[in-house]
DNA sequence: AATAATTTGTAACAAAAGTTACCTAGCTTA
DNA sequence: TAAGCTAGGTAACTTTTGTTACAAATTATT
């Protein structure tokens, strides 16, 4: 595991750290489509991810979703830190959107390293600025975005997760994670199309025009 | 200063903090309207919230705004954390939304009690925790909302942090804070006073119908 | 008092998004 | 092969939101 760890979190934590975590981690692998964490669950451990992509969601009350990010690489869900400390349930439910790779820390290490390690604070500190910045992000695309620019964005960032830019996913699929109907986002993907922005095939859409900026 | 600082953080911080406060923190009054804090900027101090409310808004490409949510009493702006760690610019807009009292903190000092004081590192880190979950609020109400029932939530959040159900403010102003038009905001005012929630005058909307939960 | 500026109301229309309904193409499997 | 299922296309319509235009009411200014 230490390897694994090295190459994702080495250039953060001293060597110390580092074999702390190889000490009491555990090594998780998951595969693509696999829930690791529901809305309403109390958290027992904080996952810091290896490898692979997680997506996060948010529910509203009639259950429907809406994709809020992707946790990638070297990175960590900044709820579940906080649902550790404050011993307060989820918000959000977590997805893999690949196959990944996850060394879980048990939490109560998590308090032990804040006064112990200055990179485990600054990495704390570095996530919870990450995701403040995220969730800005999807702030921006619902609240200033047409939706078919925010349909671009999507398929730009998944193409970005996925490492592959042709996507395996279903109209309805979509549909689910930008919170809207199966036939308002067919009606757009044909639009950007004839823009060649995409190429449309069953089941699978292949995203031409990549993203510029993240 | 003491004395008020006692009163709004003194269950949260230990004496030898409060005290470390006093001696390195000024003491600011702001009137409503004032801004604290604009996009782009660099942050050289670090605000503690006595009383008053402050507004925070984030802006799109063409200068319109958005609100995002309050600061109240107690509380201290998430972004500003981060900002002097990471010398990063400010990503939100930060103006009184009522007369406030600040206790700045000058960001040398930030990092000195994170590892110093416990307290102060759950106070940042709970700050970190209250910031995300009201933006996923935020969230929340644009992305599940139609703009009647934002509207009220709206109204009904002013309420609560100018402790005043008769509100000082105009249509235009509603408009800019919630990203649409004028217009629209008239019409839906319009609509919710003849449902009984609010009565309209000029330059002040009365709301009837409070928050019954946060 | 007359004029100008601000605020609000409202009509009429356009654009965006949501809904219902139905059709077809391509798989799956009985 | 036939029946059934899933995915996608599209028309027709409604609702919601945004836009333009203008009038009326109130307040501020000259």
């Amino acid at each position: 595991m230490i390897s694994e760890l090295k190459e994702s979190y080495g250039g953060l934590f001293e060597d110390a750290l580092l074999a702390e975590i190889n000490q009491v981690g555990t090594f998780k692998e998951v595969s693509a489509g696999q829930k690791l964490m529901d809305i309403g669950e109390y958290i027992r451990s904080m996952p810091l991810l290896v490898s692979g992509a997680i997506k996060i969601l948010r529910e509203d009350d009639d259950g429907d979703e809406l994709l809020l990010y992707f946790l990638e690489r070297g990175e960590t869900c900044a709820m579940t830190l906080t649902c550790c400390m404050g011993h307060t349930k989820s918000e959000i439910r977590a997805i893999a959107e690949t196959d990944a790779k996850l060394v879980m820390i048990p939490i109560q290490k998590m308090e032990e390293w804040t006064s112990k390690y200055k990179s485990w604070r600054n990495f704390v500190f570095q996530s919870y600025h990450d995701r403040l910045e995220e969730l800005l992000k999807t702030v921006d695309s619902i609240a200033f975005l047409k939706m078919d620019e925010r349909l671009l964005k999507y398929l730009q960032e998944k193409v970005h997760v996925a490492g592959d830019s042709t996507l395996k996913i279903t109209h309805q699929e979509i549909a689910y994670e930008l919170h809207t109907s199966r036939v308002v986002i067919s009606r757009l993907l044909k639009k950007l199309e004839k823009l060649g922005e995409i190429r449309l095939h069953r089941n699978s859409i292949e995203v031409i025009s990549l993203q510029t900026k993240l």
